[in-house]
DNA sequence: CTTACTCTGTTCGTTATCGCACATAATAAG
DNA sequence: CTTATTATGTGCGATAACGAACAGAGTAAG
């Protein structure tokens, strides 16, 4: 059971805007029945949402933080499967049916995010089909990008990975800042961090980012995107396709 | 649009045993809701059910062919990203609304498979609350696989992974029999051949398979699985545990 | 039977990544 | 300010997998 500070409970009522996409994606009138019961919580770095084989009682919609999906072998060696941000939801599992994944689900950047009772949000599924549409989507973006980790994983080299790691995560936050160790880095890409270093280093002589003790600064996008691999590119392009979170679909 | 050759197509109407577990756990009230919809169809080996992005029709339900889930590098290279059996069926990104995929399906391993026109099985759901759950269940099963590809991708030898990739084959098949070339089976794990040919090789020597130019017969089922990395068995578990295919649970 | 082709076996140099050891630098704690 | 701790940098040798080249063995086609 994590241990989320709750932050504003009955402010969430007021309606304003939830900084979350997905749920930004509804119909003011599902956002309405679902607001009432959803809460702000704080999410620390490091804060595990659910452990392998867990069952889970609520699902989470960042606003502001990351939160990674990884899976941890006997030996604790780790590897990341997918990322989620202000463009989803945590707790699929609950919405698929499984109650319980064998991955765990990791705040890998502080932030806030709602939380919202895994019940609460099925029992809506059949009032309003529109929210089960967009959740099943949202499964298959999770699919694909799970689909490319496999690929990236097996063809791709720490560089390449790396390039594809800092735009996922790019892609969450606000601006061009990362508060993330290099350590950690390597745990989520399941490599030694002496490679994260290397990786880091090249990337810093090719002026793409700066970097200090647990902070990184992307400073030439467009350069990132072109030294990393398709990998990115494929995972974008089918979110964006998946989900309709352009105000011009609303 | 698969040429797969129809065979019998009115048989099914019969109700005979579909030999797909997805099928066969289904109620008698939807079973018999489908089948008259359904059609046997052939699956030559190296069919492709649908391409990269392509809008698919049809779903498929294996009964003795197997099917892979791939990815295709821009640069060709391959990596499978699940595999689907008699377990499953092929073509979720109907269910789940994305209507196409980034990966391709096509036939590892010869047979026959249900077909049924997708938007069929949709119009399902609405009266069958279970098809909509199972189907659901069954895709948190395939997520499961995909992570599990992933982190064997990263962190297990060629060795474990041909291991792996051989009892999940077995599983869907009938005996202890593939018909399959290591060439085929390095694009599918996205290796090089020769790394199959010498993995193929200490096994051989290890006393667990025998095989001969396309052919892999699996002598030591036991012996294979404690050679293989964890991942075989978390995927089975997960999948045992996700869809009620056990006849008590029916 | 002969030829062509496909599948498998083997070698060899190259490369990416690993595992380990240790040095240096930046921050935090006392 | 000093000391501990954490983060990063670097330099090994070891290893797994790669790319390429080629040999042999089994099968199919003529």
């Amino acid at each position: 059971m994590p241990n989320s500070q709750l932050i504003k409970c009955s402010v969430a009522t007021n309606h304003h805007p939830s900084q979350n996409f997905f749920l930004d994606a509804l119909s003011d009138e599902i956002q309405q029945r679902l607001f009432p019961y959803m809460e702000l919580v704080s999410m620390p770095l490091g804060e595990i949402l659910y452990e392998s084989g867990e069952v889970m009682r609520y699902v989470y919609f960042p606003t502001d933080c990351i939160v990674s999906l990884l899976y941890v072998l006997e030996n604790g060696a780790q590897a990341e499967i997918a990322v989620v941000g202000h463009d989803g939801l945590i707790g699929m599992s609950l919405v698929l049916g499984g109650e319980s994944t064998t991955s765990r689900a990791v705040v890998q950047s502080a932030g806030y995010a709602y939380r919202l009772l895994g019940q609460r949000l099925i029992s809506e599924f059949s009032r309003h089909g529109q929210l089960l549409h967009l959740t099943l989507r949202y499964s298959q973006a999770l699919i694909t990008q799970m689909a490319q980790t496999a690929v990236c994983n097996r063809h791709h080299s720490i560089d390449q990975q790396l390039c594809r790691w800092l735009l996922l995560s790019l892609d969450r936050l606000k601006d061009n800042h990362l508060v993330m160790t290099q350590e950690l880095i390597a745990n989520m890409l399941g490599v030694r961090r002496e490679g994260v270093t290397e990786a880091a280093g090249r990337l810093h002589r090719e002026g793409v980012i700066d970097y200090s003790r647990g902070h990184i600064f992307v400073t030439n996008r467009p350069k990132l995107e072109q030294l990393c691999c398709e990998c990115y590119a494929v995972v974008k392009a089918e979110t964006d396709r998946l989900l309709p979170y352009h105000p011009s679909k609303k």
